[in-house]
Order: C-alpha cells, then sequence, then structure tokens
DNA sequence: CTGAAAGCGCTTACAG
DNA sequence: CTGAAAGCGCTTACAG
C-alpha cells in the first residue's frame, strides 16, 4: 500500500498537518520540519492523492476542456494556444472528449456534475441556448470557444463573414459560378458559412444555386476530413456547366479537393478555412481563425472568471481574414484580401 | 451550495447507501427506492462527485494518457485507436500534457503520484531505463507506445527498420547520394531511425556523409514541424553536389521540404515517415507505422493488465511498411516496397 | 510555528 | 432489500 500522510507524519515526527503544510507551501513552517518531511517522503515517494486533496479542500487547480472530436487540427491549434497560457499559470490540463455516439447534452451534465475541474472550457460545442442556459444552474466557471451563448463567455469568430469574404473575393475576382465545398448542414459552423456564401452571391447579383452546395462523405467528422473533400471536389469537377471556383469549408477538405483537381488534371481556384499551419505549405489560399490567440484569449479569461466570478460576461469576436497564396492565382488573376 | 449525497438520501426519504447504490448499480435495492433516488436527484442535478467516490473506493475508472506534445500528427492518430477501443469499454479517458520546460522524469512521476487513475499509457515518452525502472515501485498499470522497455508492455514500430526500409529503396531505386532530412539527433526516434539510415547505406556500399543529415529548425517539437523540414529542404538543395534523393524523419516534416522544391522549382524523389491520413492525399511515399492499430491494441493490453496485474509483460513490435507514391516517382523510376 | 479535531462526500462491509 | 457506521486521505480553522 502506498504511503499516506500518516505515515509520513509519523516518520518526520510532525502531524499530519505539517506535512500537509508543506506540501501546499500554506502557512508557516520550520526549515527543519519541512526538510524533514520533504526527506522522508521522497524517500517513500510520497505525494498527496489528488482526490483527496480535492475532496478536503474543494478545489483541484484544475481547467477542464470539453471537445467534441480532439483528432482534429482545428482543436490542436486552439489546444496550443490554451497550453501557452496554462505554461505561465498553475493549473492543470483535463481534456475531455465528448463521445459521438452518446447524446451531447448528457455528457456535457455529466462532466459538469462530476466537478473534476474548477472551471471548463467548450471547444466546438454546439448547443441550443435553452441547453446552455440549463448549464447556468451549476454555477461553474464556464468559456465557450467556437460558439456563443449570451450567457457565458465565448470566443469565436464570424462564420458567416469569414465566408462572404471568401466568396466575395472569388466574385471581385471574376468567377461569376462559385461551389461551396461543404459539410454536415445541420452543423452551426457549416450553417453560418453557408450563410456568408448566400449572402456574397446574392449582394453580387449572383443567384443561390442548390446544386453548388456539394459535400462527400459525412459520417466522420462531419464530412470535415481529406477524404470528404476529394469526393466532393471530384464531383464539382463533373458537373456541367463546371463551377469555376470554389469555396471549401475548411483547410483539411481543401487537400483532398487540390488532390482529386490534381487527379483529374482541371483546376479550379479554390479558398479554404482555417489557415492550419499546413495550408502555408500546401500554397492554400484560405480564412484565417486565429486560433492559438483564440484559445490563448479565452484560457486568461476563464481564469479571470474563476477568481472573479461575478465579473461580467464578455463575447468575443474575431474578424476573419483573408490569406491569398497561390491555390487562388489562377487564369492571371489574384485573389485580395 | 450542490447537493450532497444527504440531501437526496434525506428528500427521498432513505439512507445514503441506498442513493449510493443506485448510482453504482451496486447491491440490489427495490425499484421504488431507485424510482424515488433517480426522481429526486434529476430534481436537483445530482450525481456522485468524481473526487469523493474515488477516495472512498480507491478507484476512478480513468485511463491516463501521458504526452509531450499534444499537438502532433503522430500523437493524433494513435488517440484516435485508443477512443476506438475504448469507446467499448467503459473508462473516462484523461489526457495529461508534459511540459516541455520542466523536467520529463518528474512530471512523470508526479502524475503517477497523484493518483488520478487507474491505467496510464505513455506515448513518445522516452526515459532511460533505470528511469523506467525506478517506476515499477508505483506498482499501477502502465503501457508504453513508441517506446521501448522490458518492466512495462510496450507497443512501439521497429524505427531503425522502418528508416532502413525507405532508403534501401531509394538505393535500390538507382539512387546513391541520399540525404536525411532530420531532427533534434537527440531524441530516440531519430537516433534509431539514423541507424537504419546508415545501414542501408552500408549494406549498399555508401559511405555514410555527416553533412547530409541535414535539420532546420529545432527549437519548435523537436523539428518535427513543416517549417523545420521546409528550412532543411532548403539546404539539401543548394548543396553542391546536390543529393539525388532524401530520406524525411515525419510526413510533417515532408510538407514543408515539398513546398521548399517546389518554390526552388527542384525536385528529388522524398520518402516520409507515419503515414498521417494527409499523406495519401499529398501524394506522398512514406513509411506507414500502424498508428491507429497500435492504440488500439495498446488500450486493450492496458486494460487487461488493469484486470490480471500479474500477467506477462509482453512486448509488441510493429515492422513498418514502405507506402510507395508519387513523391518518389520521378526520373522513370518507381520505389517499390 | 505546531497539533488536535472536524469535516469534505462518498463506498462498503456488516448486521439485520 | 436496507441502514448505521467506519473509513478513504486529505485541508483548515482554531487554539496554543
Amino acid at each position: 500500500m502506498a504511503a499516506t500522510i500518516y505515515d509520513i507524519a509519523k516518520k518526520a515526527g510532525v502531524s499530519i498537518a505539517t506535512v500537509s503544510r508543506v506540501f501546499n507551501n500554506s502557512g508557516k513552517v520550520s526549515d527543519k520540519a519541512r526538510d524533514k518531511v520533504l526527506k522522508v517522503a521522497n524517500e517513500v515517494g510520497y505525494h498527496p492523492q489528488a482526490f483527496a486533496q480535492g475532496l478536503a479542500s474543494r478545489k483541484n487547480n484544475t481547467i477542464m476542456v470539453v471537445v467534441p472530436v480532439i483528432s482534429n487540427y482545428f482543436f490542436m491549434e486552439i489546444l496550443g494556444g490554451i497550453q501557452d497560457k496554462l505554461s505561465e499559470k498553475n493549473y492543470e490540463l483535463s481534456i475531455f472528449n465528448i463521445s459521438p455516439n452518446k447524446d451531447l447534452k448528457k455528457q456535457v451534465e455529466h462532466v459538469l456534475k462530476r466537478r473534476l475541474a474548477e472551471g471548463y472550457m467548450f471547444i466546438s460545442v454546439h448547443l441550443e441556448d435553452k441547453d446552455w442556459k440549463s448549464l447556468q444552474k451549476y454555477n461553474v466557471p464556464i468559456t465557450l470557444i467556437d460558439e456563443y451563448f449570451e450567457g457565458f463567455d465565448s470566443v469565436s469568430v464570424d462564420n458567416s463573414q469569414g465566408a462572404y469574404r471568401a466568396v466575395k473575393a472569388l466574385v471581385d475576382c471574376g468567377y461569376n459560378r462559385i461551389a461551396m465545398l461543404g459539410a454536415l448542414q445541420t452543423s452551426k459552423p457549416i450553417r453560418d458559412r453557408l450563410e456568408g456564401y448566400k449572402k456574397a452571391l446574392e449582394e453580387s447579383g449572383l443567384e443561390y444555386d442548390e446544386s453548388l452546395f456539394v459535400t462527400g462523405d459525412l459520417t466522420n467528422r462531419d464530412g470535415f476530413t481529406e477524404r470528404a473533400g476529394f469526393e466532393a471536389m471530384k464531383k464539382i469537377l463533373e458537373m456541367d456547366p463546371m463551377p469555376d471556383a470554389c469555396f471549401c469549408s475548411s483547410d483539411i477538405q481543401a487537400v483532398g479537393a487540390l488532390k482529386a483537381m490534381q487527379d483529374a488534371g482541371k483546376r479550379i481556384p479554390i479558398i479554404g478555412y482555417d489557415d492550419i499551419e499546413l495550408a502555408e505549405y500546401m500554397g492554400l489560399s484560405t480564412i484565417r481563425q486565429p486560433m492559438r490567440e483564440m484559445g490563448f484569449y479565452a484560457t486568461q479569461n476563464l481564469i479571470d472568471r474563476m477568481n472573479n466570478p461575478t465579473k461580467a460576461v464578455s463575447q468575443t469576436i474575431y474578424t476573419p481574414k483573408l490569406i491569398s497564396r497561390n491555390s487562388t492565382a489562377l487564369n492571371g488573376r489574384k485573389v485580395k484580401a
């Protein structure tokens, strides 16, 4: 059996309170007592158990990140920003992965109820307003990333605007049959981006044509995969008349789309979405979401709230930016931001 | 204040033992009592606190994955396999991210001592044998992925062999000035791959030339980045005489390398390492590590050990496989597995 | 600076 | 099937 605080106290000839103080750097402890405790603890490899600490102190210095799909580039980059911030602070990071097979709302509630952390960040978790509202009763610090609800702090990017900019840039370049390489249409980011796509067309006097919203396999990650992008672009290239440009819902889909074009020996300008690190090296024009900054800022925000639960709720919305690269440098035209 | 088991017991008119049994599906509880408890619990949004449960029961149904860099494609794919397996089982997954700024061994010990989980998987955590050995005293189920130590179960790929195959294939194709696009040379996978690289050269009667081991920026992720690959390939293309082929230490570096070649308008055959999902869409020849399977199998293995602590320790070593794609289809030659 | 003691919210033999 | 009670390993006023 592993050593407990009692074992250490006995061997060090002090009380358990003193041992506890040594490990928490709290209260005053004489150097002599501290040294003795540390020495004994080190000998037997003792460290306070997180569960007992958490129960007794009612806090655990942990921030939990909740995500639907962890193996996702967008999430990875955001996580990078979270870790940048956390490395300056003394919090542990815990990651909870929502299972796609079980009820989303139930899982969210479950994770909150268990009280494993002092603060929670939800990334790309999309619930209806009434569901978010019902979560307020748990009265725990929550920050939303890539989602918006007025009752919690949130950090997001204007998806509609992002799509609008991409499509507008293509129109301005002279293209007028612009496809949208989409994904699961019920997903919130897609709904918003589709809206921006439509708005840009409308403003330009172009009609929205349902058949130009094209998707590939949607069973995996809501269609945000290389494969789905590949399949969708194949369809696009076979259309007659063929679209003369394409807005992709994500960079990762755009990777598949580029391959499809290469295989077919055809090429139309495409714009991705996200600006993951790869995009630069693929020469992919894209709509940049400042993912790292979002993660960084959201973490700061959450910590602030943990320290000051009554501070005003704030919504931070970043403006997406068009990054022009080679994938749109065709036909002697170049897309402009 | 949130409700406790006492509140529920009182409102439901039963003892706390009964409430506990309801939530653990343990022991026999009358339907009547169960319904009442569930009803009350649901009204107030009660769920047992994980910490208190963990402390009282001395277990918590959690498996912890420990990784050095979470934002890494290799890790992402392995994690996919872990989740595939876990979704069939009733365990929670927790992820602990090693900080690059602090002492590795200390962090590993720390995470073990806190006893937050019942079983641990270490991915790409490289320690010396004596350090792994010293961890055995914690007497907790551990499985290693992408690492080898005789005292713990492990699942890994033969890195030396992988590099050997890649380089051998290039030699067999007629190339004889083959660069290795490397990364931090003290990292274990690089050491092993360099060994395989040398062995392939030697067997082919080619001399090892130190200047052909080229790296880019190493500060970030030990050099396993697009940027590092880009920088290294730029150097390679400027060498005189220029290497006529290149073995890359990872697919992600190969992405940067492809860009460098494109920018320079030069092209030599390259082989990557890993076979991340992207590789297929980039037409990148590579050495396949069965990442998903590794994660899947390692998880099964760990669960088995958790249920049977005395079972024999096993080492599983996968054989890497050459995947031939476009990046090596140059000069009318094609690399063969 | 230090210790005795209460309490954190559960689980689980044990007795019925 | 059910409850009283001990115990899990800590933290933290409180008193000294």
